[in-house]
DNA sequence: ATGGTTTTTACTGCGTC
DNA sequence: GACGCGGTAAAAACCAT
């Protein structure tokens, strides 16, 4: 250690330790955002609130006035970095099989040193994975918040990466991917599903690719996630265009009455709650045009139409709900 | 890779305000 | 004339094989 680091400093105050207990949430208290140190600030990724100015001082509350002394009353070892994902202070065992003399050890000590490097490495690739999550854990909130999903869908999202890591999933798979997969996957499994579409405008992968990923995902883990019911986009439908209650009640018997004769199989749900939501308001005298609807679905007009067709050709076949 | 199905794109004609 | 709506043909996207 460098002569430098004898300097006095002066102690951290009381204030500085009541924040530093603080801030082992990582969460932003603005917009529960993540946290990240940048130099001796810690900053919220999303909106830039600075947390904590007032780092720990991590130096000696020593002086020393020679090198002996300095000996006698350092007690600790290398500085700690920010550079490494857990600041310089894992173990590293050396792979050459020597002692501290340079002396090669025997069979016994070679076999022993053998084992604790294996068992060294495990907790090592733990760590990263650790950081990975972290990192991955970030993204899914904040794309959960920019599609606006619950606190559950969340917390399924993150349970869902979590397995996809224990897995080993992730060779080969941006985390990037896996994570918007989570999100997709749990929201529909949470019954409040958000398309392909509207996933990938928050994401920073392409739609192919989270295709990719989530298919992939899915039959790796074995996740059971229906076919996303038509019924449940039209409430967001509905709701974004302004119609009425009366008319959200009408969309969701046009699909129940079709999803009884079976006319919707192999046709996009998202498409099927499209048509429902524009049939109903006709049928409700609201007013909405067919751009409209295909805005807020983002379906194309010739599929409302299509689809709103074939919804009310069901509904004559059947008595009036 | 291929073929079948669904969705989208682009365009056209009709009626109404 | 612009707008909402309906229809069509061809292209594109998607899916299972």
């Amino acid at each position: 250690m460098s002569n430098s680091n004898v300097t006095a400093r002066t102690r951290t105050n009381e204030v500085s330790r009541e924040e530093e207990r603080e801030s082992e949430e990582t969460a932003c208290p603005e917009c529960s955002g993540n946290l990240v140190m940048q130099g001796a600030e810690t900053v919220c990724q999303d909106c830039g609130l600075v947390v904590e100015t007032d780092e720990i001082d991590r130096g000696p509350e020593w002086r020393a006035f020679d090198a002996k002394e300095k000996d006698e009353k350092s007690r600790v070892g290398a500085p700690t970095t920010n550079m490494m994902h857990d600041k310089g202070l894992s173990t590293n065992i050396d792979w050459r099989d020597k002692d501290a003399y340079g002396n090669s050890l025997g069979s016994n000590q070679r076999k022993k040193m053998q084992r604790l490097r294996k068992w060294n490495e495990r907790f090592r690739t733990r760590d990263s994975k650790e950081r990975n999550l972290k990192q991955a854990l970030g993204e899914i909130d904040r794309m959960a918040s920019a599609l606006g999903l619950p606190e559950n869908v969340r917390e399924t999202a993150s349970v869902i990466y979590r397995r996809a890591l224990d897995e080993d999933l992730l060779p080969g798979r941006s985390i990037e991917g896996v994570s918007t997969s989570s999100v997709y996957a749990a929201a529909r499994q949470a019954g409040v599903p958000r398309s392909l579409d509207e996933i990938t405008e928050v994401s920073r992968v392409e739609k192919s690719e989270i295709a990719r990923t989530y298919r992939y995902v899915v039959r790796e883990l074995g996740l059971e996630v229906q076919p996303a019911d038509p019924e449940s986009y039209v409430p967001r439908f509905a709701s974004d265009l302004d119609l009425s209650e009366e008319a959200e009640l009408r969309a969701r018997k046009l699909l129940q009455n079709a999803k009884e004769q079976g006319v919707h199989s192999g046709k996009s749900p998202v498409g099927l709650a499209a048509a429902a939501v524009y049939a109903a308001a006709l049928l409700t005298n609201e007013k909405t045009t067919q751009a409209a609807v295909s805005e807020v679905a983002d379906i194309s007009e010739v599929t409302i139409r299509n689809r709103y067709h074939e919804l009310l050709e069901a509904e004559q076949g059947l008595p009036m709900a």
